[in-house]
DNA sequence: AGAAGGACCTGCACGC
DNA sequence: TGCGTGCAGGTCCTTC
């Protein structure tokens, strides 16, 4: 499912159902080990806190959460990755358990918390926070909020296609295939150009039209390929948005020319070889 | 150190 | 109908 649009509107969804709540008995399957710690640590270290704030960074989505006391303190982190098909649900306790169910965490309000991910491409982690500054950081910088000398300078020197960097999380975090595609279109840049071949006034293009991207695309709910859905069930639109992600073979919605599609850092990368040069 | 490519998974659409 | 192929919103690890 995931890029920055779609995680974005899953934690602001998911924060307003289970914000204040304290979480009770947790489950979880035998997905793949959480990162640092083991299943049974997450499991017995999530119990009795109180989720403070649900929120997202990156592709990540953030639950910070305090011991409950009046303080509010935040003293751990649980961070959900979607991965490819992962999907935060809260659900009364009544529903059945879908299949691809990995975590199900019991909350003070009577509704379960679930992950469900079909492809485990998805991670979960648990972090203790002894400091403040220890705070879960993201791995790169935010696309929406980056200033323009910023956005210069990371890809300064980099031979990598602009398309992989913009795909790279420890650059900028949060972009994926759909919008790596769509911002390179409407700035008018090749996928394959090499990153830090391209001056300063068509990388501000890009960030002017990667920014716009997922504004757009988050004001709409997403992209809602195959079958994504929020936290509520309910289907993005910016998919009808789209002017070159699987449009293979279509016509350019500027000049008419069949969109192209090749595969760049591993991914299927979609352009128009007429508008972008 | 940076970059490329395979590995990790399930499900779906397609063609034979 | 059924099977094989290729493709899918993402990282992560190994190799060069």
């Amino acid at each position: 499912m995931p890029e920055l649009p779609e995680v974005e509107t899953v934690p602001n969804r998911v924060d307003a159902r289970v914000r204040g709540q304290r979480i009770g008995s947790v489950w979880l399957s035998r997905y793949k080990e959480p990162f640092k710690t083991s299943r049974t640590e997450m499991a017995d270290a999530l119990a009795g806190l109180r989720i403070e704030r649900v929120r997202r960074e990156g592709k990540h989505i953030v639950f910070d959460l305090s011991s409950g006391g009046c303080s509010h303190q935040i003293t751990a982190q649980w961070v959900v990755h979607l991965g490819m098909t992962g999907r935060l649900l809260v659900l009364s306790p009544e529903l059945p358990v879908e299949k691809h169910t990995h975590a199900s965490l019991a909350l003070s309000g009577g509704r379960e918390l679930r992950f469900v991910d079909p492809r485990r491409f998805g991670r979960l982690a648990f972090y203790r926070l002894l400091i403040a500054a220890d705070s879960f950081p993201g791995p790169g910088r935010e696309p929406l909020t980056i200033a323009k000398d910023d956005f210069i300078a990371l890809f300064r020197g980099r031979k990598l296609s602009i398309k992989a960097a913009l795909l790279n999380q420890t650059l900028l975090h949060g972009v994926g295939n759909i919008y790596a595609d769509e911002s390179l279109f409407r700035a008018g840049i090749r996928p394959t150009r090499p990153a830090g071949r391209l001056s300063p006034a068509r990388l501000l293009r890009l960030r002017e039209a990667l920014q716009h991207v997922l504004r757009e695309a988050i004001a709409r709910g997403g992209s809602s390929v195959s079958d994504y859905v929020d936290a509520n069930g309910e289907k993005g639109l910016f998919q009808l948005e789209h002017r070159v992600y699987m449009r293979t073979g279509q016509p350019c919605v500027t000049c008419g020319k069949l969109i192209q599609r090749t595969v760049i850092a591993g991914r299927g990368t979609h352009y128009c070889l007429h508008c972008q040069r």
